[in-house]
RNA sequence: GCCCCCAUCGUUCAGUGGCCUAGGACACUGCCCUUUCACGGCAGGAACACGGGUUCGAAUCCCGUUGGGGGUACCA
């Protein structure tokens, strides 16, 4: 056959299959979100497959309701994926692998306490870790007994890690790891090994956590008799203000509080794709087609990054204001809080521009449908003890009584009030109206009061100076 | 303690030996626009952790120091 020229080099003879291998001990955190966000982009970059897997091998740990908030949360930042498996319906395999390694010698079961084992670490000088105590006591099953791998005593483990260059440990720096329970479960590492190999997973993009399980899964999958590697790619870790790990107990960190606050999922999953990663000629927010075309796991940083929310609000602003009204308004409306469709349907293009976050616009409206706030001293002090405002205010009220009630009108009467005395006369209104100096437009909203709660608004306002 | 990783403006990304008197974005400050706020426009301050090498030449390569982080479970 006549050998293919440049392409045969460069197209990848196994398509490419990723994994984002969640464990459902809790809510998708952003973390999480973003190495399924990078396995994804590379899935589709390649037109490779993504695989969902659920990573429950921990009974104890695991609830099954997670699950479905983990779909959710993926399906909300527009994650898909094509194959989904769940260890815990793959017990009996690992069962089998680790009897095979129990069969070739690659494994020992041990009976030591967990107390025991470290008791005898202690004992050693602070050195923590197993001993290999029982490698050759021929312990047998029993109440408490656990399988260990045993591990090589001299050489390297080693793998070229896309990301990190290459990453070497001495195999004498690794114990004897547990790989079976004592209650007969298998642990990840041998699920995860078995799997990946099972499953022809070429790339494996995790969290930089994962880093020092590596070993352990390499030494497991050649023990499966694998000859190959994955190809690693362990993805910098985002972090807090403080630079550690974003964790769900100290960090406000699910994507479902994300989705809560009111940020639109594009301006997100963006976000998400910026920390560690960027596209050519330092464009930030593109359409996510562009991201998907550009896209290589070679080109991510090493160093963590900072969720800056600041940041995440202003792709925020930039995706709410791209939105056509009618879609703004559409989606905006569960988060307008208790007020007429038709109503919001006719403010909502006035919101849209005006905000960062969706959760803003309760605040915004507040006077619109309910009783405007006190004003502050300050903007008081500021706005209405200024010389003129009397005035302003009582001949403003007394032409509300026979205008047109439009927002044209309004806004020429208010307007015209203040080129007759020679004054700004919007902020005045605008403070005894809605009790703020900041927000809407103030015209329209206004049309959509009654002239009575209007005039009575002024009212009030005038008769405190 | 031990193992592993990381190190450019406050934050984030760019920069892969000369194009860098280091660029973009967010944040911040000032001005303009505007009879609110926001948007928009313009301008500004702001970084290659330190010390040694290598080289004609280093933010870019090597070594060390310092600093930070991750891991060290019968969690994943």
């Amino acid at each position: 056959m006549a050998r293919q020229p440049e392409s045969r080099v460069m197209t990848p003879k196994t398509t490419v299959r990723v994994r984002f291998s969640p464990a459902p001990t809790g809510y998708l955190h952003v973390g999480g979100a973003r190495s399924a966000l990078f396995n994804w982009l590379y899935a589709r970059h390649s037109s490779g497959t993504m695989i969902l897997r659920i990573e429950d091998t921990d009974a104890d740990r695991s609830r099954p309701e997670l699950i479905t908030a983990i779909h959710d949360s993926l399906r909300w930042l527009g994650i898909d994926w094509d194959e989904e498996y769940r260890q815990s319906d793959r017990f009996d395999q690992y069962r089998d692998a680790a009897q095979s390694f129990l069969d070739k010698g690659l494994a020992y079961r041990c009976d030591c306490s967990q107390e025991a084992s470290k008791a005898r670490a202690d004992a050693r000088g602070g050195k923590p870790g197993y001993d290999g105590y029982c490698r050759d006591r021929d312990v047998q099953q029993g109440e408490g007994v656990v399988v260990r791998f045993r591990t090589p005593d001299e050489g390297v483990t080693a793998w070229d890690d896309l990301i990190r260059g290459r990453v070497e440990f001495q195999n004498s720096e690794l114990e004897d790891f547990v790989i079976v329970r004592s209650s007969g479960v298998p642990m990840f590492h041998v699920a995860n090994a078995y799997d990946d190999l099972d499953m022809g997973i070429t790339h494996v993009v995790r969290g930089e956590d994962l880093v020092n399980t590596t070993p352990r899964v390499l030494l497991l999958r050649t023990a499966l008799g694998a000859t190959d590697q994955p190809i690693f790619a362990h993805l910098p870790l985002i972090v807090n203000e403080k630079r550690q790990k974003l964790s769900k107990r100290r960090d406000d960190v699910s994507v479902g509080d994300y989705m809560a606050k009111g940020f639109l999922s594009e301006a997100m999953r963006n976000y998400l794709l910026t920390l560690g990663w960027s596209a050519k000629d330092d464009a930030e927010i593109l359409p996510i087609e562009e991201f998907i075309n550009q896209f290589e796991l070679s080109d991510i940083n090493q160093a963590p990054a900072f969720f800056d929310i600041k940041k995440l609000e202003h792709f925020n602003s930039e995706y709410i204001r791209a939105l056509s009204v009618e879609e703004f308004t559409e989606r905006s409306l569960p988060f307008a809080g208790n007020i007429d469709h038709d109503l919001y349907g006719r403010l909502a293009q006035f919101v849209q521009g005006r905000i960062k976050r969706l959760d803003e616009i309760p605040s915004l409206l507040e006077w619109v449908v309910g009783q405007p706030p006190e004003p502050s001293e300050k903007d008081w002090r500021k706005v209405m003890e200024k010389d003129g405002v009397s005035e302003v205010l009582d001949l403003v009220i007394e032409r509300l009584a026979n205008s047109e009630w439009t927002a044209p009108a309004l806004e020429k009467l208010v307007f015209g009030v203040g080129e007759e005395l020679g004054t700004k006369t919007q902020l005045p209104v605008r403070l005894a109206l809605t009790g703020v100096r900041f927000g809407l437009p103030l015209f329209e909203p206004m049309a959509e009061l009654d002239r009575e709660v209007v005039t009575e608004r002024l009212r009030t306002a005038r008769a405190r100076l």
